[in-house]
DNA sequence: GGGCTCACG
DNA sequence: GACGTACGTGAGCCCG
């Protein structure tokens, strides 16, 4: 429909709600996060009362909430004093503004604002064209800057007042009528804006003289005729800065606006957008009136709050001045840092090097920061040239050598009084670990968000810095370029090495100052310094001992997997009747079901035959055809092969570290959603065991002469966890008699005597154990046992029957989820659960995830707590922890010291739980010794 | 770079 | 009643 004649635009000055709503509340909270949220809970009250109060026979047709884009205007061109004098925002109100936009744009209303322009010329040149277009207007405000556009089918509207402002009321307050406001204005100037006018003269005086001589251009020619002196002297000597004051408050209509009037046509506001917004703002009642007033039912409170990450996020007072940051080149500029960090007690520290593999990379750079904005960088390691052939290798000039920063900065980074804070603190300290500099005490950004928002969103700094500081990081990437053309981080140019490296530091300090009273918040203070903070030099030690491993073991095994995958290769083409790529799905497919026609082909979403091992393994067992059954079992052999040569005999040599000889992996510890590590370059957390021919690979990894390897595992730690949080009578029971609980289930299960069981029954059973710390399906077990989905679901049922406590858990814990976002382990840690309310497939997957994440991160939890502890229990002997593999624990150690490390050990995991949490089920730790990983096993 | 496959707990 | 499922990871390879 085109705007016109018969239409009504409604025009929202959405800066005057958000002051208003400012000053009229106290300084609200949002209760999970601490986001400053006063504001924007007035401006959606205001913003519903609005819509509540506009449905009658007069409503609007046309609405918009305009909103001044930025400071900075034409008018600061015309007068750079232009509102200058206007106070600092308040530091909790700027975080809320785009806040404000996001609720404008959840109740279904047009949310309009322009960059270089105020709310107010876009509102006055959207008047015109509404009145040009033969419409009426109302604008929302009571601001008397806009009072000048009244007329002719305009009018404003003073919401607070519920008082509609006309020419009337125009000329009340200005004597003139709006088509005289400007002069009015131009000559009483305005101290809130800034506009000079002219001195001595107010709204009365002005209002008296655009009377008497019309208008302003008037006045000022005729001004020498004014009786009173003041006056005219105030007139005639500032003709000028009274015209600039009339083009300061002359509003622009010809504003250029990049929308139509027809799209902003009155839209009814979107259940499904505006509740979920005012949940995740955690406004209850206001929640619940909107819903009422939809008609549709209130989402659970709380609901969304604890799985909502703070959004669109706190920005800051302060914003990043990369050219504020200081190149420090000389022993002197370095101590003035240094003093500055001791006065502080505490920096933000970062160090860049030429590569992410803490063991290999050189040190190029450090990175210093003490307050919000303050930061350093200090060049050390930068050399010339572009990293070509011809390139010099020389260092640039302009830097500090190592030595001398090294001789200032460790005493610091070693001193007890001085808090050491980075993001992801493990690569940093190993940096200057290899340096000789032990950093401690420490505090990790990356870890408190961790510890505090784990499940919801990665920890990574780039998108910590956007969500909590609004502010996107210098990306890296331009700097290294990418491919074949990339270069290390010495290459990169000083002047553009300080902006970026400083602004880590920077960022990291921000972070810091803003995690450490949410870390409070959300009630997970003791998680961070307990089970996460502790173990960063932990796992810096394990990772620095590296595991030593046999190349020629891995050399020769690789040879022999070649031979027998070429002798597989051939007989595989042989039976498909031609040469082919065997490791690629896709032409096996192909081959399998297309050329021999086999059935049970199925394409998965690709449109690819699936040929997983299971497929195959059932047409290996099964197949109709004779020569398929063949080349599937053939496939499955090559498959084996080429997985234990590509990812481990082959991969593991590449990873063993010229200097050292033993190969070195790097755990993340916030990776992974429920506590657990993750091990990465190379992943030792997957060295084969299970199969006999996997399993010789960890004869590869051996202890040096004169040592022993020593693993110990907890002996089915998840399930005596969950015998403990679901309180099993039965289980826990099992387990303090020492039986085979596996075993056990199956004769509680199927009636089968202990005396009778057989191997098979057991199997059966010890699936179902493991199914249901998954959070069981009927059809996950059917598909693992490979029996009908009816029998596995009576399998389940009756174990529910015989366990009721299990049910009991799972539904106690999907609830706990559903209503607060996350679960937790039995020490505290929070997994968020953001998709547990979610509808559809995704369903599914949460609410089993959700039974087995406590389960996990508690065993999880448990093995930290043992790491940690583990340093001053094995104290005085020779002996290193080397690896962790989620229940087991590898150790290298002297052979005069074997049986002690295990005693002291075993003990230490072994109570790893006491006193934060009293186990109703004891744990128990297997120990295994021998001279390489597959005899300590 | 995503999908598939497969190694571990 | 249908949907599509075991939980948590990382790495190597293929292929567009």
């Amino acid at each position: 429909m085109t705007f016109g004649k018969g239409c009504h635009l409604h025009l929202i000055d959405g800066s005057a709600f958000i002051f208003r709503a400012y000053h009229a509340l106290p300084p609200l909270t949002r209760k999970s996060d601490g986001l400053p949220i006063g504001a924007v809970a007035g401006f959606c009250n205001m913003l519903f009362r609005y819509v509540e109060n506009n449905k009658g026979p007069d409503a609007p047709t046309h609405v918009a909430v305009i909103f001044d884009h930025s400071s900075k205007t034409f008018r600061n061109e015309i007068y750079p004093a232009y509102k200058a004098n206007r106070p600092e925002l308040p530091e909790d109100l700027r975080p809320q503004f785009p806040l404000t936009r996001e609720a404008t744009r959840a109740f279904n209303i047009a949310c309009i604002e322009t960059e270089g322009y105020e709310a107010d010329d876009i509102i006055a040149a959207m008047s015109c064209k509404a009145r040009n277009a033969g419409g009426r207007v109302t604008i929302i405000s009571s601001d008397k800057d806009l009072m000048q556009l009244i007329g002719d089918g305009v009018v404003m509207f003073d919401a607070m007042k519920n008082k509609t402002i006309d020419r009337d009321e125009v000329f009340e307050k200005f004597g003139v009528g709006p088509d005289r406001v400007v002069d009015v204005q131009a000559l009483a100037g305005d101290s809130v804006d800034n506009v000079p006018g002219a001195p001595g003269i107010g709204i009365k005086t002005a209002a008296l003289l655009i009377q008497e001589y019309g208008d302003l251009e008037t006045l000022l020619a005729r001004a020498g005729e004014i009786k009173q002196p003041k006056r005219r002297e105030a007139l005639v000597n500032n003709a000028e800065l009274i015209r600039i004051s009339k083009r300061l408050v002359q509003l622009d209509c010809d504003t250029p606006l990049d929308f139509s009037l027809e799209s902003l046509e009155v839209r009814v506001p979107d259940a499904e957008v505006i509740l979920p917004f005012l949940n995740v703002m955690e406004f209850r009642t206001l929640t619940k009136r909107v819903a009422d007033s939809l008609k549709v039912a209130a989402p659970v409170a709380a609901l969304l709050t604890e799985t909502a990450a703070p959004v669109a996020t706190p920005a800051e007072a302060l914003t990043f001045d990369h050219a504020s940051y200081e190149a420090v080149t000389t022993p002197e500029a370095l101590a003035v840092w240094v003093a500055r960090i001791r006065e502080r007690g505490y920096v933000a520290f970062d160090t860049e090097t030429t590569s992410l593999d803490e063991m290999r990379a050189d040190l190029v750079g450090i990175s210093l920061c003490v307050d919000a904005g303050v930061a350093c960088y200090i060049p050390i390691g930068h050399r010339q040239g572009g990293g070509d052939l011809f390139a010099s290798d020389s260092l640039t000039e302009g830097q500090l050598p190592l030595a001398e920063v090294l001789a200032q900065l460790k005493p610091v980074l070693e001193d007890d009084a001085i808090l050491k804070i980075a993001q992801n603190m493990k690569y940093d300290a190993k940096i200057m670990a290899r340096l000789g500099v032990q950093v401690a005490p420490i505090a990790d950004t990356m870890l408190m968000s961790y510890a505090m928002h784990g499940g919801l969103h990665n920890h990574g700094m780039d998108e910590l810095s956007e969500r909590y500081l609004s502010h996107t990081p210098i990306p890296i990437k331009p700097l290294l370029g990418s491919g074949k053309s990339a270069v290390t981080f010495d290459r990169v140019g000083i002047a553009d090495a300080v902006k970026y490296a400083a602004e880590d530091a920077d960022v990291t300090l921000r972070l810091w100052q803003k995690f450490q009273p949410m870390l409070h918040r959300v009630g997970v203070t003791t998680v961070y310094e307990t089970l996460e903070r502790p173990l960063v030099p932990v796992l810096m030690q394990m990772e620095m001992a590296g595991v030593q491993v046999d190349r020629n073991t891995l050399s020769r095994m690789s040879s022999a997997f070649a031979q027998k995958m070429a002798a597989l290769e051939a007989e595989i083409h042989e039976l498909a009747g031609g040469p082919f790529n065997v490791g690629s799905p896709k032409q096996l497919g192909e081959i399998l079901f297309d050329r021999l026609g086999l059935p049970g082909g199925e394409k998965g979403k690709t449109g690819a035959y699936a040929t997983g091992a299971d497929v195959l393994e059932d047409i290996a067992a099964e197949g109709v055809v004779e020569a398929g059954r063949t080349l599937a079992a053939r496939v499955l052999d090559w498959r084996q092969l080429s997985k234990l040569k590509s990812t481990y005999t082959d991969a593991l040599q590449t990873h063993i570290h010229p200097d050292t000889g033993r190969v070195h992996t790097s755990y993340s510890i916030a990776g992974a959603n429920t506590g657990r590590l993750a091990s990465t370059d190379p992943n030792l957390q997957n060295i084969p065991v299970r199969s006999e021919e996997g399993r010789r690979i960890r004869e590869a990894f051996v202890a040096p002469v004169g040592r022993v390897l020593v693993s110990l595992d907890y002996s089915q730690i998840e399930l005596r966890i969950l015998a403990h949080m679901a309180n099993i009578p039965a289980l826990k029971q099992a387990f303090t008699d020492g039986l085979d609980i596996h075993a056990m289930t199956a004769s509680e299960m199927f009636n089968v005597p202990m005396a009778q069981m057989t191997s098979d029954i057991r199997r059966q059973a010890k699936a179902i154990n493991f199914g249901v710390i998954y959070g069981i399906s009927g059809f996950g077990l059917a598909r693992n046992l490979r029996i009908p989905r009816a029998e596995a679901q009576g399998f389940i049922d009756r174990y529910f029957e015989r366990f009721p406590g299990i049910r009991a858990y799972m539904d106690d814990t999907i609830a706990f989820a559903k209503a607060n976002g996350h679960v937790q382990t039995l020490f505290g840690r929070k997994i968020h659960t953001p998709e547990i309310n979610a509808k559809g497939p995704g369903a599914g997957f949460a609410k089993r995830a959700a039974i087995n994440a406590p389960i996990q991160g508690t065993a999880a939890d448990v093995i930290r707590r043992a790491m940690i502890r583990m340093p001053a229990a094995i104290a005085g002997l020779d002996a290193k922890m080397l690896l962790q593999v989620h229940d087991e624990l590898l150790f290298e150690v002297a052979e005069t010291d074997v049986e002690r490390l295990i005693t002291a050990a075993k003990h230490t995991m072994e109570t790893a739980a006491d006193p934060a949490v009293k186990l109703s089920v004891h744990l128990t730790v297997e120990a295994g010794q021998g001279p390489n990983w597959a005899a300590a096993h």
